[in-house]
RNA sequence: GCGCGUAUAGCUCAGCGGUAGAGCACUGGUUUUACACACCAGCGGUCGUAGGUUCGAUCCCUACUGCGCGCACCA
């Protein structure tokens, strides 16, 4: 058989033994002592292909094409349905990271879908102007260049923001574009831009009107850093080694009033206006209503009485310090305390009148303990007391309660709405399991701190006048001369709140708007549901709700239809990403390396409906390989003439083509409820697997053998080959935009992939018989190959083989048996040395191998004892299950017939391999 | 403390009231009509623990344990 084989040239003209060298053969090895090869010139189809798939050289600019020609441009003028994502801003400061990648492998795997289906798509792409994160890289940025922001000035500053916005807030665009995200970029949109401003200041004023924004002097989380005020979702607790110490105030006698208070900020004690207790507390019940001075001011403490205070902790009595603290805070408007702010913005003491005046707040927590010590008033201190503290998450630094006065939203009403819309079914949760969460978080909202002591971002609407007057004045109006604006901006998530409908025009009644809102779906992850999804549906519910919106007739005044929540990714170990783990991936590093289509495959496969997703190296190259696997098969296809057309009648296709295409109908369906249920990792599964295993393994094969058959097989086959690897490629195209734009395009011909239409099942009914004879097939040699194995034989070597007790309809896979099995036929001398029986589902047919006398008996003998063992053991138990009488009682008809057809099975292997190893034995 | 999720092969994860699956890893073989980023064969699991329901439980229920996440608390 070797003498008469020559390697056939590829495409790209190099012998295919060429791969060994990469194995070190050699260059000097048998490359060279290889028989010369004849060109063979391969057919038309596959010229368009390049050589090998190599992503990175095609990517790019079969992304600018797309683009070029339009395809992600979305109509809203169109007669067909819309289909709309907005693309969750990134921040402008911002990088891609693999949250990023995954977030935008869905949504682009749905709108790429979504086209194919024949839907007019709109994915609108935008950026956050990120207002605390921004500010700080250009202060940052001014500062090293010597230039103070004060100094400059708040316009000149600004106008220093843009400019640095235009030069370096690209970064995402160029990331996208490589990750091949089929967004429209004629509508990019910037929650800085003048038409969503606009949004804002519309929305800010009918809010103000309604009386749900409101000015109050409240306890804000303070930033000494940033200067700033920043909102509960922006800070993060932290465990920390702290310390509590304990105090007395009052009497230093025992005898005389006093008690004992502890605290882990020591310099808070100087706010202090009470001491509470429990009502309930007789330890101190004498004390309630009476006063102690304090030690550091001229200031007389009342001891209240308050059911907050829990008596089992420590001394069971509370300082308060109103200004200071977010329960103090409560207590002190309960009780009708003073609250005076002991600190400056920059976390300084400040306007106490004592000594401590300019320490900083850590230096004065040691500094008033000293104090206190001096004086004989600790009673006890431990240290280190772990204890969570929040942290800015922007900055870092431990955050500060200070009061002040902020603009609120109020959100009681709003947060209902949004509530309600989930619960009505407007809006509907994917994965359902994420809805608790969704209602504890918008049924238990407090009032949203929307102004931030900054400089970018969108300013506050609302002008003072001299005599203390406050107006709100929209986008159109003036205030009066000599009014003052307030200096603060807004909070960021109050632009990208209004994301969904500010970017398609709203306040304007726009095309856009009457077209693609709501939109269908928000996909992101399950981490930020509360910050911002419920940010949108409180404004979007609201807006809806506007008479004078222009969207009141809409079917519901939600933002979107469906929100999908997907998991986390993380490094392969299942550990979260991290900078200080150093674990974390760069998405660009994977595309550079192994293609977008791997990454996003590998994202889009990993990605089950509640859980996180775990990636690694090792996955991304399982989707590289797949990608080259595709790339493959599908020019062996063309080589050997495959094309999509119209099929002969099933009565003139073989089994191997029913087969292929009963699975291949089977497989769109699966596809598609995988999708539509936002499974994709049950979508992408199914391709892989029935790419992969089905379609390359075995129905390839199967079909080299029907193109060497002489009664015209070949056309049929090339129809049938062409159009499953067709539907595949475009079924899969949505995830992997790249390869199977390259391979459909070199297939049919076709314009692009991307506004190729969606692949159906072909609606007929799966060809059952010739799904089982494919399977007993497999059956069958898969055991001979195991026979080859044991005996040691090379997989491509021929052997002589008799097979007889085939029935009728396996009879026509006869020569795909022999190909598949390598097996040929007997010659005269055939003598039999070993043999293979399988039964199969209609017969049991043997095959006779004649190994040339060489027959590892031993090797035999293992593998028949450890058959028979299986048998012995399937043997037991449905011989055990059928002689329970409840079982057969109870259990259904159609699992009792299983079951004996199971036992008659086992029954007769067991008594096969028997005999087998009895005939070894004799050996 | 409340809530949600989760526990299946060495790793990462599917699955399911009726014979335990995949990818990767591992072992052996391979110039097989595309593909060594491949092909062929194999090894590997009493499905967290204890009860219960059921003819039958890895799957449903209860409790427990471990892990993860969210919320609350932390004087």
């Amino acid at each position: 058989m070797s003498s008469d084989y020559a390697p056939p040239i590829g495409p790209c003209g190099k012998p295919r033994c060429a791969r060994y060298s990469r194995r070190g053969t050699g260059p000097e090895g048998r490359a060279e002592s290889l028989p010369r090869i004849e060109v063979v010139t391969t057919p038309d189809a596959s010229n368009s292909l390049p050589a090998a798939w190599n992503p990175a050289e095609h990517e790019e600019a079969l992304y600018e094409g797309w683009v070029a020609s339009g395809y992600f441009e979305a109509d809203p003028t169109s007669d067909k349905p819309g289909y709309s994502i907005v693309l969750p801003p990134p921040n402008v400061t911002g990088s891609l990271h693999m949250g990023h990648a995954l977030d935008h492998t869905l949504m682009d795997t749905l709108t790429r879908r979504k086209r194919m289906q024949g839907y007019e798509v709109l994915w609108l792409p935008g950026m956050d102007h990120a207002g605390i994160a921004t500010q700080n890289i250009v202060a940052g940025r001014l500062a090293e260049a010597g230039i103070d922001r004060e100094e400059l000035g708040r316009e000149a500053f600004i106008e220093k923001v843009w400019e640095w916005k235009r030069e370096s807030g690209g970064t995402i665009q160029g990331q996208m574009r490589r990750l091949g995200d089929g967004v429209d970029w004629s509508r990019d949109r910037f929650t800085m831009d003048e038409g969503l401003s606009r949004a804002v200041q519309t929305i800010f004023k009918k809010l103000y009107g309604d009386g749900l924004i409101y000015r109050a002097e409240r306890l804000v989380n303070w930033s000494p850093v940033l200067q700033t005020a920043i909102s509960d979702i922006e800070v993060k607790f932290e465990e920390v080694e702290g310390e509590l110490v304990s105090f007395r105030y009052g009497s230093l006698s025992d005898d005389e009033p006093h008690i004992v208070v502890a605290t882990t900020r020591m310099e808070t004690m100087l706010g202090d206006t009470a001491i509470a207790v429990h009502p309930d507390d007789e330890r101190y019940r004498d004390l309630v209503g009476t006063e102690i001075a304090h030690p550091f001011l001229d200031r007389a403490i009342p001891v209240i009485a308050d059911a907050y205070v829990d008596p089992e902790f420590g001394t069971g009595a509370v300082k308060i310090t109103p200004a200071h603290d977010p329960n103090d805070f409560e207590m002190g408007v309960r009780h009708n305390l003073p609250m005076p702010t002991i600190m400056d913005k920059t976390g300084r003491i400040e306007g106490t009148g004592t000594r401590f005046d300019g320490l900083d707040r850590f230096e004065a927590r040691v500094a008033v303990r000293e104090a206190l010590a001096e004086q004989g008033r600790i009673v006890e201190e431990k240290r280190p007391y772990l204890h969570s503290v929040g942290h800015s998450e922007r900055s870092g630094e431990t955050i500060e309660p200070r009061l002040s006065m902020q603009w609120w939203v109020k959100v009681d009403q709003l947060a209902k709405a949004a509530g309600d819309a989930v619960r009505d079914g407007d809006t509907v949760i994917h994965p359902a399991s994420q809805e608790p969460r969704w209602f504890g978080w918008v049924d238990d909202m407090h009032d949203w701190c929307i102004s931030r002591q900054l400089w970018w971002g969108h300013r506050i609407p609302i002008w003072y006048g001299p005599d203390g007057e406050v107006g709100c004045f929209g986008p159109d109006e003036t205030a009066p001369e000599g009014w003052e604006q307030d200096p603060d901006v807004l909070d960021t998530w109050f632009s990208s709140g209004l994301w969904p409908f500010s970017t398609m025009g709203w306040p304007e009644q726009t095309p856009e708007l009457d077209k693609f809102y709501p939109t269908s779906v928000l996909v992101t992850g399950y981490d930020i549901l509360f910050f911002w999804v419920a940010r949108m549906m409180m404004f979007g519910t609201y807006v809806g709700g506007l008479a004078d919106a222009g969207l009141a007739a809409r079917k519901a005044a939600v933002p979107f239809d469906n929100v999908f929540l997907h998991g986390l990714v993380r490094d392969e170990h299942g550990s979260k990403m991290s900078k200080s783990k150093g674990n974390g991936i760069d998405p660009l590093d994977w595309v550079d390396r192994f293609g977008a289509d791997a990454l996003r495959f590998t994202l889009a496969r990993g990605a089950n409906p509640g859980s996180d997703i775990s990636v690694g190296e090792s996955h991304a190259q399982s989707s590289r390989n797949f990608a080259t696997k595709l790339f493959n098969a599908t020019r062996f296809a063309l080589m050997n003439g495959a094309r999509p057309g119209d099929l002969p009648p099933r009565a003139e296709l073989t089994v191997a083509d029913r087969w292929i295409l009963g699975r291949l109908d089977q497989v769109l369906t699966q596809v598609d409820e995988g999708f539509e249920a936002y499974e994709f990792s049950k979508a992408c599964e199914a391709l892989y697997h029935f790419a992969w295993d089905e379609v390359c393994d075995w129905y390839l094969e199967l079909a080299k053998v029907q193109n060497q058959e002489s009664d015209g097989r070949a056309a049929s086959t090339a129809l049938v080959l062409g159009t499953v690897l067709d539907k595949l490629l475009r079924a899969l195209s949505p995830v992997m935009p790249f390869v199977t734009e390259v391979l459909w395009k070199a297939l049919t011909g076709g314009e692009s992939v991307v506004v190729a239409s969606w692949p159906e099942s072909s609606g007929e009914p799966v060809d059952s018989a010739a799904a089982t004879a494919i399977a007993d097939l497999q059956k069958l040699v898969t055991e001979v190959r195991r026979f080859r194995s044991d005996q040691g034989l090379n997989p491509g070597q021929r052997v002589a083989a008799r097979v007889s007790g085939l029935d009728a309809e396996f009879d026509e896979l006869r020569s795909q048996l022999e190909s598949l099995a390598r097996l040929q036929p007997a010659g005269d001398d055939f003598e039999t040395t070993a043999t293979v029986e399988v039964r199969l589902s209609g017969c049991t047919p043997t095959v006779a191998i004649d190994t040339s006398g060489q027959v590892d008996v031993e090797a035999e003998r293992k593998r028949a004892a450890k058959d028979l063992a299986a048998a012995e053991k399937e043997l037991a138990g449905t011989t055990a299950k059928l002689g329970n009488e409840q079982f057969l009682a109870k259990a259904p008809g159609a699992v009792v017939a299983k079951i004996t057809a199971r036992r008659e099975l086992a029954e007769a292997e067991v008594e096969r391999l028997t005999a087998k190893l009895a005939e070894l034995d004799a050996r």
